[in-house]
DNA sequence: GAACGATACGGAGCACTGTTCCGCTTTGTC
DNA sequence: GACAAAGCGGAACAGTGCTCCGTATCGTTC
């Protein structure tokens, strides 16, 4: 009994993914419905068939992203021209990903038991990639060698809330210079 | 250079309270401006005269409520029949005042100090009534005398949030459920 | 490769909301 | 009573979520 999806559907599926991603990061996880459909090139039709709600898409999103930035890790390491210049990428892809990971909450709306297991599974498969970019730049003597990973994601989280409250706060240049910060320098 | 406030204005403006307190304990604090308008039998633009945005009426009916929240406590005790069943009202007066609170973060969005100074306000205002309010019932012998009112109002506060997640919860009946354990009774 | 359900798609259309704007009404003053 | 000024109401516009169904595409069977 394989009533398998249609390829169509499938590919739609990833397309939609991708293109919610983008959207959340221009304008919010509470962009218009028709600006994804847009963005992705379909018809609204098609986002409410795969996502019924607003939080499934938000959730597919947000695994999606996870497995993207986890993905993106090692990738990243073996292209870059240094471990610190991969690490700063990476934290790139990791703020884009913070957009719907805070998100997320409103999204769920209390689904709190849900919200816990989707920050552990986050916890879970980034952490690992994170620490890995670390001890690379570390061993390369780039970076210092006493950060956690959980620390610092953590405090790129919290840098990144609030963020549209106030066009004069730009997360991305404080974390910049957090990761500054970071860099070994002979004095 | 008394420009001074036309009559109906004035009148206009208190009735709006009262009318967004009641819709905000319906509907919630994000009730259509439409709503709130109809339960006051204004129009819509008599609205946005005097709170251009939805922050500013939330904000007013706060300060509204904490005040009627404050002048109720001392008429209830001496109209009700008892201590506790004076402490009893009041309570429930409160759980209404705790919909517009917990909206206040929403609505503010972001202004924390704004927050913290009328979070401040609440707790100035309404500690002392509610401390009235159990020793009155507490000398009366009707409740145990061990009770403060910070915990208890902040127990209270906490268990009307997420009030409206799932129509199984019924904070109002675990608030009264709570308000049994403090009485004391003869065994 | 032709034919034909089954599956999925697109987007017009409806319902509902926030916000503005201006003709009309009420108020206060002389 | 007359007349600005202040205030009011709600029609009108714009943006959004969500549904529905005619149309297009896919996968399967011969």
């Amino acid at each position: 009994m394989p009533p398998r999806k249609r390829a169509d559907a499938v590919r739609n599926e990833q397309t939609l993914l991708t293109a919610a991603a983008e959207v959340f990061v221009r304008s919010g996880v509470d962009a218009p419905i028709r600006e994804i459909a847009a963005e992705a090139g379909v018809g609204m039709g098609t986002i409410y068939r795969h996502f019924p709600t607003r939080a499934d898409l938000v959730v597919a999103v947000y695994r999606h992203q996870v497995e993207a930035c986890a993905e993106a890790g090692p990738t990243l390491l073996s292209t870059s021209d240094s471990a610190f210049a991969a690490l700063r990428a990476w934290i790139d892809l990791f703020v884009d990903f913070l957009v719907t990971k805070h998100g997320l909450a409103n999204a769920l709306q209390s689904d709190s038991s849900g919200f816990e297991s989707l920050h552990a599974y986050f916890l879970d498969r980034l952490g690992p990639v994170c620490e890995s970019l670390l001890s690379a730049a570390a061993e390369a003597g780039e970076i210092r060698d006493d950060v956690r990973p959980f620390e610092l994601m953590r405090g790129i989280g919290n840098l990144c809330i609030g963020r549209d409250d106030d066009p004069r706060y730009d997360p991305r240049r404080l974390i910049s210079l957090l990761l500054n910060g970071l860099t070994v320098r002979r004095s």
